[in-house]
DNA sequence: CCAGCAGCCTGAAAGC
DNA sequence: TGCTTTCAGGCTGCTG
């Protein structure tokens, strides 16, 4: 499931690839979630940003500034097709032929959900199984209309993350510590697999409700090394995620808590354990993590 | 305003 | 073996 790790992963591989590319048609699923990728014809790229688990392009529209704001859900991946070897009596795309418009998407999978056709003969394309992922776009900065967007907390390597500004959310609210957590107010991307390392490190039980100024310093800091150590390793693969060029990541060898139910704790060997905390799975260590 | 929760989705894996 | 059930969970929007 990608968090910032591997949205940051598959950033990082689009945004070079993208800027400067002429989207000249596009096509997407009929739901509302995705058919919204049918309103970035006609604009170029200039750059491919992230907030939290957000990817945003930006586009150029003549004089508008938009943006498209992608969520990747469950399942989601972005990929660059190279020019279709069809297009072209030799292999090259012949520009003056490409249609704005409409592009059939079922030709390339049953996954796929949205799809941009560049100037350049490219094409970038969205596959999400589940379909819980979301296309969206709108005037640049302008996010009224994505609530979790436009609430969203500090970036967790910005600064204005501190130990002091968790604990000021922290201690407003009567919500179990993992709940504030994957909230995104106190902190962008942090999801399920990360919160579970990150309050595993700082020995911190998922359900606390009372973590002390002392305890959110410590827990701000494990926030940020597990995030961290999640981009050097290019995101975690358990099921479906892999970042723009195909590959799986390689974090998953790297979990302490999440997904260790049974087996014992790296630091004490008590055996780990699990419960549910907003219908998700949460491991910790009944011994090292206090409420 | 906040807290809690149903609903959205598909495919892999477990259960019968 | 083949069918049914369970599980994975980020975000939206509704309810109390």
């Amino acid at each position: 499931m990608p968090e910032l790790p591997e949205v940051e992963t598959i950033r990082r591989q689009l945004d070079p690839q993208l800027r400067g590319a002429e989207i000249v048609g596009a096509d997407a699923h009929w739901s509302d979630k995705f058919s919204p990728a049918l309103d970035a014809i006609g604009s170029t790229i200039t750059e491919v940003r992230r907030r939290g688990k957000y990817l945003l392009f930006a586009l150029d529209e003549r004089e508008a500034q938009l943006e498209l704001v992608a969520h990747l859900g469950m399942t989601g991946s972005f990929h660059i097709e190279d020019a279709s070897p069809t297009s072209g009596a030799h292999g090259n795309p012949e520009i003056g032929d490409i249609k704005v418009g409409n592009i059939k998407i079922d030709a390339f999978g049953p996954h796929c959900r949205a799809l941009w056709r560049f100037a350049d003969g490219r094409m970038l394309r969205f596959d999400d199984i589940r379909r819980f992922g979301r296309l969206r776009v709108v005037d640049a900065g302008d996010y009224a209309a994505i609530p979790t967007l436009s609430q969203m907390g500090p970036e967790p390597f910005d600064p204005a993350f501190t130990g002091k500004s968790l604990h000021s959310l922290v201690k407003k609210s009567n919500r179990a510590i993992k709940t504030q957590l994957l909230s995104q107010r106190p902190v962008a991307g942090v999801g399920n697999i990360y919160a579970d390392e990150a309050l595993f490190l700082a020995g911190i039980h998922p359900r606390s409700k009372r973590v002390g100024l002392e305890r959110c310093v410590l827990l701000a800091e494990t926030v940020r090394d597990v995030l961290q150590t999640g981009v050097d390793n290019g995101g975690t693969t358990l099921r479906d995620y892999v970042d723009a060029t195909g590959r799986s990541g390689s974090n998953q060898h790297s979990l302490l808590a999440y997904g260790r139910e049974g087996e014992p704790c790296v630091s004490c060997g008590t055996e780990m354990r699990s419960t549910v905390i907003d219908a998700r799975t949460s491991t910790f260590c009944p011994t090292c993590q206090k409420h």
